[in-house]
DNA sequence: ATATCCTATTTTGGATCCAGTATTGATTCT
DNA sequence: AGAATCAATACTGGATCCAAAATAGGATAT
């Protein structure tokens, strides 16, 4: 019954609009491709176009959407090669940051490592999906942030917020959440036999089979729209 | 006398905007910590403050400044830990681009290279700071744009960007500047015999050298005001 | 004298309005 | 019929104005 019970309403518009274009372009209700018409979108969310472009420009860089002048703004879609050159650049940053993490690594972030994994445990079972996309998320940020480098964490963090709406597809899937928690587990232990290569190796594994789900969903995709 | 001869104005406010405010932090003309006032800003650039509103948008998703709600903008300054971060992440990703880069280099591209590499030269020679730097920037990036991967491409110019106000100190120097030829001029010998590892080790080198400069002007810095 | 509270001012956040550019559809000419 | 041209429309870019938050300064109470 608290204030805080449900997600309250960001202070500024601008936050507001920018968490519902995400929300919006992850759900899938804005579609890769869509142009982005900001008069329409600034009176659907109930704010003035002013906010909204300053979202809109928040999302350009982190490249969710593209611009051109007097032309506007669009959700960009992203090939197969994309999300190949994407999850390459995490493979790279993300090594980085466990090598560095492992060094950090105090007994107080095993144990939250352990019990957000809990979390995304529970979120499976309970098959909600958002909810374990989530924990996921912290698990691994939780992680990249004990390498004491934060731009780094932006950068990689960057590099997810590009996939985010494809990252759905994956958890939709049964058999994947399954899988993502065996991996989190072997993570969890190389973590806690300081073995950094061996952690690494695991992560790498946790997304090769993302990125063969994608490159499954993209071929089936084609298959089925071959003109668009 | 053509149009094209001085830098033409940009189409948008916007993105004049954004140049003279990279223009100003590179050049010194806003200091690091500096707040950003919107209103005396906008007033002395002869634009409003919206597209002012924008462009800082852009520049706070490159790094360059700091926002926080209702308090606004600010250059932020850099530790030399954050520099010694961007210059590591570099490593990891150009390192990347030089791979792909090497397999796919056409004879034009090589040729290129040179060409713009007499450029650096020429500049240097003049002793043109600025030139010289711009023309750095052009042989640093057109090499790694030969690796087709774009997304890297953009992840790589966001860490030059982060560091644009530093760079500035180097090229000062014209004992570093004939060390930035001889570098490049190894980098294209390992480019043209095809030796990815050479070449990353000639850009790992020539990278090394720009942290060893900073951290000297570091050192001399915090020597000379040890309060601020 | 010090700390606290309140008020005035500064500064940012947002809404509305206007101007300029791109797009669409109709019209005209070949 | 098809292509080119031009006008109407839709949409973005930007300026001005207003509201709300933060800051600074001064008054008051202890």
């Amino acid at each position: 019954m608290t204030a805080g019970d449900r997600p309250r309403r960001p202070p500024t518009a601008q936050q507001f609009v920018l968490e519902e274009i995400r929300r919006a372009i992850t759900s899938g209700e804005l579609r890769p491709g869509d142009p982005i018409r900001q008069d329409a979108l600034a009176a659907e969310l109930g704010v003035s176009r002013v906010p909204l472009r300053e979202a809109l420009k928040i999302l350009e860089g982190e490249g969710l959407v593209a611009y051109r002048v007097h032309r506007g703004y669009g959700v960009v879609s992203l090939s197969m090669d994309d999300l190949r050159e994407v999850y390459r650049i995490r493979e790279l940053l993300e090594a980085e940051a466990v090598r560095r993490a492992i060094g950090e690594l105090t007994a107080a972030d095993l144990d939250r490592l352990e019990e957000i994994q809990r979390g995304v445990e529970r979120a499976g079972e309970a098959g909600d999906v958002a909810g374990m996309a989530a924990a996921n998320r912290r698990f691994h940020f939780t992680l990249f942030e004990c390498s004491g480098m934060p731009r780094l964490v932006r950068h990689i963090r960057l590099l997810w917020e590009a996939t985010d709406a494809y990252r759905s597809l994956y958890y939709s899937d049964g058999e994947n959440r399954q899988r993502v928690n065996r991996e989190h587990r072997a993570t969890l232990a190389a973590l806690h036999d300081r073995d950094a290569e061996k952690a690494i190796a695991s992560l790498d594994e946790h997304r090769a089979h993302a990125v063969a789900a994608l490159e499954l969903a993209f071929s089936e995709e084609t298959a089925a729209k071959p003109g668009q």
